[in-house]
DNA sequence: CTGAATCCGGAAAGATACTG
DNA sequence: CAGTATCTTTCCGGATTCAG
């Protein structure tokens, strides 16, 4: 069984998720934006180990896929800034079900860093949408 | 604030998460191997596009992360078997996230194909669950 | 015959210097 | 500041080979 989306062919619904979100650095720039409106350079700060080059082709594939919206500031010096768009938070399930596996995975208790910095998270994420 | 573990860093849950499963080919291994047995060649022939050289280095290292158990037969022809072990089955929640929102993304409503297939697997789950 | 290791050419990723 | 250009290195795909 086969499905199409935008001229691609898929053989399974997490395929076509994968085609999304699938990059290295995508999920951790997702997760940036999630709760953040973010310039280039924050963004760089906010995901360790990623340089200029792959963080901007990662960053116009998910505007492509409208996962985010880029938008520029004609300021000397520049700024641009990255949001999430609507799309791109339908996302965000995913991206907490990830972080939460990856709480319990790094060994951690309900009330440690980790679990903390998830539902920090999420709070703001809850303040930005009321 | 970063976190360790098996002597390696994260400064966030999400890339602990992709540690284990942010492999090219992983997810979707870990997805057919969610709900049914397989060897080396069903597995192949599961994931569309993969090729054996990559296949095996993926599986060696979800193997490594003791998220599969791989069970060499002694036979002619030789078998061998991939299950996704009990530690693996606490990744299906975050792979359930990543099917429902690319069947979604798909464009397909309930009753269709896509939804379908992500219930049949969990239906399966279930049955091998009990 | 299945499962996998090896070899090689091309593609992608990484580091870093540079520019509007 | 926000990227490009360039160079180096590493990774990936396909074919072939090989062992059980």
């Amino acid at each position: 069984m086969t499905f199409t989306k935008n001229g691609k062919t898929f053989h399974c619904p997490v395929e076509a998720a994968l085609d999304v979100i699938g990059g290295k650095w995508k999920p951790l720039i997702l997760w940036a934006l999630g709760d953040a409106v973010l310039r280039f350079n924050e963004l760089q700060k906010a995901i360790p180990g990623v340089n200029t080059k792959m963080l901007t082709k990662q960053l116009r594939e998910l505007e492509e896929d409208g996962v985010i919206k880029r938008t520029i500031y004609p300021e000397v010096p520049p700024r641009v800034e990255y949001r999430i768009t609507d799309f791109g938070k339908t996302l965000i399930p995913v991206l907490e079900a990830l972080c939460n596996w990856g709480a319990n995975y790094l060994g951690i208790e309900d009330e440690d860093a980790s679990a903390r910095q998830c539902r920090q998270k999420q709070q703001r994420r809850n303040e930005v949408c009321e």
